[in-house]
DNA sequence: GTGAAAGCGCTAACAG
DNA sequence: CTGTTAGCGCTTTCAC
């Protein structure tokens, strides 16, 4: 900017007038401004900007896994919103490692200007402690325990709820669910919901639990074969659980949805394709962004303002994985 | 920093001194300030340092699309490998527009020390001209045309010859290939070699040119199938275009690999599991990280370095969706 | 060992 | 309309 100042002629206040186009300007000295700036191929330093700001008109939003299909579609769609509001995301990988959230935002408290969590590791109280008092953020895909920050998710007790019902009316009453980690809330709700459907209908609900990214589907599978005790139907905390599972039954030759059902969450594009087809519970992935970017939005611009929870309702998509009656 | 420093009755001088942990500072002070340091929860600012040492010890990534799977992996390897040199990356999704590229490139120009191009977009030199005389880039996944820059890529063309032959050598006669964009030359390079396998066993290539994410596959397929000409054997250009025309197959009740055979690149996890198995070429996506992030951290060390080209070896990986053998 | 001073590239009052 | 003067929060000589 000094150089452009020099070589125009002018002082860099002038110039910083026409770079950020506020004030008032001759036509002529702007001309030969943005002439020298064009000649030049300057840029303004968003590291200077920001510093005197104490803004970086960025925010950060941390995942659990950018290998579940489930995350890159939420980081597009948050990345769409933050875009509407001129803002830049930084997306990173936590692995649900706390250690990791909380490295983020450490590292990062400076160059973001608050924070969308969607990672569902346990980490809450740490990351807020690490973010300071000023918290600017907001949770989604997972439900905070404490009732101080703003959430937006989709009400994944009732949407499984809704799938377990389903199977039941299909006329299974031996169903099996694979959780995730206890610790992962998502996960939980899944689990409470379907726990409770199946209690509704006086039936016994069967849990193993598992884990996310470490074939839980599959070990599931094979511990309930091996005690000959396979249920007629089965669901996963999510999608990749559930495909785990199938992938299991089918390298044991159990049929889908021939000899047992399967079904998932999160509607994920392989659970859509016609060649699995496979029941899910989808979640308003659009609307949790959108919701999720407004409230962080708001929090910036705002000074205190009460926390907002939103809990937005999921759909249930039956496909062929849960296509045969039983018979009772 | 100015309130550590009057808190522990010391000068901002000697606060930086142990806050970066260089130069003697005397016991006593140290601890004093480090106990400052603890009791107000003083974190250094990034944008103040970055600004001095012109320098953010970061790094962009620009993929395609996060939602083809081969990205994230990717992203993650790259992560992992920039971590260990001290380095953070933020992942930028291009969708292949060279608008958006340049957009990145332009935003991101002080917020980071370099740039990895995995984006196979046509916007080679545009992007080359954002990033300014002090190139700072090593593209990877795709094959840049200008030979003044480093790059590594998998031999796209020595994997899809290998693929080809495969299928050759299973009694195919008519295969087809269905390409991504013209201007992706990773496709361009895998169409390259399956048309030059099929030249040398004297076979008549099939190619019909499609895009990345937009049911290329299946279109292929259905115009196939419409003009009564369906090859015996398809190659999708990747793993995404191959299941997709797997898909069209099975909904117009084209058995695979009975009827016909299917296969991909970049060994997906979807190709992997068992529910599909389908053949592949995988990319060794570990060590194109690797090599990538290496290249970037010379190129930021040293000051003027030949640019490298690194060309690394695909594997073929046969599954059952191409088991079947046929009789000429 | 420690402090004072200059400056990284910019913006934000103030004067003219 | 335009220039001057302070900083934003840090690092880096150079003195003491």
């Amino acid at each position: 900017m000094e150089d452009v100042a020099s070589a125009a002629g002018v002082s860099v206040s002038t110039v910083s007038r026409v770079v950020r186009d506020k004030g008032e300007v001759s036509p002529e000295t702007r001309a030969k401004i943005e002439d020298v700036i064009a000649k030049l191929g300057f840029r303004p330093s968003f590291l200077a900007r920001a510093l005197v700001a104490g803004a970086t008109r960025t925010i950060a939003l941390l995942v659990s896994d950018l290998d579940d299909p489930f995350y890159p579609r939420l980081a597009k769609a948050i990345g769409q919103e933050a875009l509407n509001h001129g803002l830049g995301v930084v997306v990173c990988n936590t692995d649900d490692q706390t250690a990791e959230s909380v490295d983020f935002v450490e590292r990062l408290h400076d160059r973001v200007d608050g924070v969308i969590h969607a990672s569902v590791g346990l980490d809450e109280n740490e990351v807020l402690a690490a973010l300071g008092a000023s918290h600017r953020i907001v949770f989604t895909n997972r439900r905070p325990a404490s009732v101080v920050v703003s959430y937006v998710v989709s009400d994944n007790r009732a949407g499984s709820i809704a799938l377990t019902n389903h199977l039941i009316g299909l006329g299974h009453r031996r169903i099996g669910f694979i959780s995730g980690p206890e610790w992962a809330s998502n996960s939980q709700d899944r689990l409470a919901g379907f726990a409770a459907a199946m209690t509704a209908a006086q039936l016994q609900p069967i849990h193993s639990e598992g884990a996310f990214g470490v074939d839980s589907g599959a070990r599931a599978v094979q511990r309930w074969i091996m005690d000959g005790n396979l249920p007629s139907a089965i669901i996963g905390a999510n999608d990749m659980i559930a495909l785990e599972a199938w992938a299991a039954l089918r390298e044991s030759n159990v049929a889908v949805p021939g000899d047992i059902a399967i079904a998932g969450f999160d509607d994920t594009p392989i659970a859509r394709s016609p060649l699995i087809a496979m029941t899910s519970v989808a979640q308003p992935i659009e609307e949790m962004a959108r919701r999720a970017v407004r409230l962080l939005v708001d929090q910036l611009a705002g000074s205190s303002q009460a926390p907002v929870q939103v809990v937005l309702e999921p759909t249930l998509i039956a496909r062929a994985s849960t296509s045969t009656r039983r018979e009772a």
